[in-house]
DNA sequence: GTCTATACCTGGATAGAC
DNA sequence: GTCTATCCAGGTATAGAC
């Protein structure tokens, strides 16, 4: 029995709107249209809109940590794990051209609308900075292991901006096979 | 005398508060207090606020090709005038890490918003793209040439993205670096 | 817990005086 | 060409019945 609380389908269906329509772009009547509630009932369950962001940002964390234990379960050997990273935006193609990087995304719309909640925004980022820091550490490069981790990072934002501006889905793969010979470069 | 019409002026001001605020962030009233004129008297200038992005637009387009041309004049080889452009996130850094890439976050918030000029706001990066072409096909790459352009827009896009969120300035300046490193081996 | 009704505000847009 | 006054839609938030 899949049951979930009223409050947990609201977080659900907020999550997936904040990601197509944006944060602002998003109102309560279009959540409420989704879960099938009325805007009234909203305000039982959340105090303001934001603290519906809040825990959308919870959400997106605890589901960030399961994917990283996943690669990391999966992939014996750090440059595997790393290659699990670069190849999301290819798993995530379809979705990443309509609406670009959930996480990047958000970060950019709440960093120019000075929100409270930019910085619990950033967290998810940091979570792939640091996994990614921890994955170079193993490959034995001890010095600009977290370098490398931004590099990576800024390579699958770039890929994502373009890919949601152009369309484009050959890009996409070959800016992926392009960093997985980097990868390959960097751990010989 | 530097004699500007209000209309240009409007245009101006909507081009920095869109900028630093986001086009839905940014309301006619602020629009009003900078300019120093009422809200009605928009409407005189223009029909809607959709006209005013799209003035909007026209003047970075044009900026864009002034600047294309500035490096051009400045740099007599292809490769000089690439790292210009590659260098355009170290000599913005400071309006980058508060507000982003004025392109790329303008092109993320139109696409999520479904907004009509979305395709208009993207010409600005094609402008760059097609630019980029050109001088990769200058240092001889003729079958690749679109997809290193296509590369080292991703890459500055990227920078943008994480330096935004981040506010980091060592990362700009460590990406730049490994960025024309990797210009070097492409021209060798 | 969920609903309806409604208050209140902001933002885009209009009308008409000056 | 610029202003003030005003309208109207939409969005967040509240009150209170059920």
């Amino acid at each position: 029995m899949n049951e979930m609380t009223t409050k947990e389908r609201i977080v659900e269906a907020a999550d997936r709107l904040f990601y197509e329509r944006g944060y602002e772009g998003c109102s309560f009547a279009d959540i409420a249209n989704v879960v099938g509630i009325s805007r009234g009932n909203f305000y039982y369950h959340f105090k303001t809109k934001d603290e519906i962001l809040e825990d959308v940002i919870l959400v997106r964390l605890t589901n960030t940590e399961q994917l990283l234990e996943m690669w990391e379960a999966q992939g014996s050997r750090p440059d595997a794990r790393i290659q699990s990273f670069i190849r999301i935006v290819v798993t995530n193609q379809s979705k990443i051209m309509r609406y670009g990087c959930p996480a990047g995304t958000l970060c950019t719309e709440l960093a120019k609308l000075d929100h409270i909640s930019q910085y619990e925004a950033n967290k998810v980022l940091t979570l792939f900075r640091t996994w990614l820091c921890q994955q170079f550490k193993l490959l034995g490069r001890k010095d600009d292991a977290d370098e490398l981790a931004m590099h990576v990072l800024a390579f699958s934002q770039g890929i994502a901006v373009l890919a949601h501006a152009f369309h484009d889905k050959q890009f996409i793969e070959k800016e992926v096979d392009r960093m997985c010979k980097w990868l390959e470069e960097i751990k010989g």
